[in-house]
DNA sequence: ACCCCTTTGAAGAGC
DNA sequence: GCTCTTCAAAGGGGT
């Protein structure tokens, strides 16, 4: 484990994950909503557990019981594990552990024995089929571009540095021109968005079997600098990573319309509203995106907050490897982002979604409007 | 139709 | 620098 540096593990946070780490009662009161019998669901649950300790390494249940060792991913620790991605950029994706990282985590239709191994890379690949997986359509990656990052050049893209630099950086990955964003050609194309699910020619997401990444296939999508100002392009094709300003299911919705309507009368409904650019999934949405699948079919819950809790201790139980495959992962698709959207910023979203449940008791108790008041800020 | 729930992490704002 | 808030995905459930 080349993250636990001596010296290094007992500061990981272990006070943090245990604040964080729901009870189990808590856990039973939640999932009892669903229909499942008090004794499924701790038969579930215990079941759940077993399977989280049981899969992992060793290491990774010693772990569990070394409360101390917890991990918690401060901006120390961020670091921590860029320093091991860099370590495994040029150690996990390359060593037999993870062999041809990210190009082991194929679905299983291109891995005639992809099932979760002990000994293997435990990330299990779930087969999406409302979706591309995220970690798929790394795959036009090529070695060399998860090569690890030259030790002269900063990995941590979250710092501001400029696209510039990162450009330098992200070129090896997305083989940017060295004029940087605005040069990228439509060729490039899509290949580089590992998030974003791939679209059908009719804008539905498709199963891997056929969104497993090909020139062709991602060429549909082009740069979003040669997007309108609408964030559609002129082939009429939505951006992936750009969805109309409406609320759940924004894809599906706009997709189809795409489909359905004429590219110059789509082009005019959207252009009053801004599209809006969604956040780049960190490390835990990355998990959630690839695992839910998995849970939903060995638990039979659908109800998406039961399964994030179910999400949220297997991501608990992960070894740091494992974790870190993922943090990694969510690294790259921030630097894309940055790349892709020089100018976005997280606060453009701010307001997007509507008030919570906790600013309404705010409301209730101070007569205040937090949001509005986010947008007098922000404006 | 819309919002809540539920998770973790990133980012922004405020102090 | 620390704390708090918001959003990212997901989809069943509630209003």
């Amino acid at each position: 484990m080349p993250q636990l540096s001596s010296g290094g593990g007992d500061d990981l946070g272990a006070n943090d994950e245990m604040i964080s780490f729901k009870d189990e009662g808590e856990q039973e009161e939640k999932i009892q909503e669903n229909a499942f019998t008090e004794r499924d669901l701790a038969d579930l649950k215990s079941s759940l557990v077993n399977e989280s300790e049981i899969n992992q390494s060793p290491s990774a249940a010693g772990r569990r019981g070394q409360q101390g060792e917890q991990r918690v991913f401060t901006d120390k620790h961020r670091e921590h594990h860029d320093g091991v991605s860099k370590q495994q950029d040029g150690g996990m994706y390359k060593s037999p552990a993870y062999p041809g990282y990210p190009f082991l985590m194929l679905p299983d239709p291109y891995l005639p024995n992809s099932s979760v191994s002990p000994s293997s890379n435990k990330v299990s690949v779930v087969q999406q089929s409302h979706g591309m997986h995220p970690l798929t359509s790394l795959l036009p990656y090529s070695n060399d571009h998860f090569s690890p990052s030259p030790p002269h050049l900063p990995t941590d893209m979250s710092q501001k540095t400029g696209v510039h630099r990162q450009s330098q950086d992200i070129s090896g990955y997305y083989s940017l021109p060295p004029g940087g964003v605005s040069q990228i050609t439509p060729s490039m194309s899509w290949q580089s968005q590992p998030v974003y699910p791939a679209l059908s020619p009719c804008g539905f997401r498709q199963p891997y079997s056929s969104s497993f990444p090909s020139a062709s296939s991602y060429s549909r999508f082009p740069h979003s600098l040669m997007l309108g100002p609408s964030g559609v392009h002129p082939t009429g094709i939505p951006h992936p990573a750009i969805v109309p300003p409406t609320g759940k299911q924004e894809h599906e919705h706009y997709d189809r319309s795409m489909c359905m309507k004429p590219q110059v009368e789509v082009k005019r409904e959207k252009e009053p509203k801004k599209p809006v650019i969604k956040k780049p999934l960190n490390a835990f949405m990355l998990y959630m995106k690839e695992m839910r699948a998995k849970v939903i079919a060995e638990c039979t819950l659908k109800e998406s907050a039961a399964i994030n809790q179910i999400l949220g201790r297997r991501w608990h139980a992960l070894t740091r490897e494992e974790q870190a495959k993922y943090y990694e992962l969510a690294r790259k698709e921030r630097q894309l982002h940055m790349q892709l959207y020089p100018t976005w910023s997280a606060r453009d979203n701010y307001g997007k979604k509507k008030r919570r449940k906790r600013e309404k008791q705010q409301d209730s108790n101070t007569g205040c409007l937090p949001e509005e008041n986010w947008g007098l800020k922000v404006l």
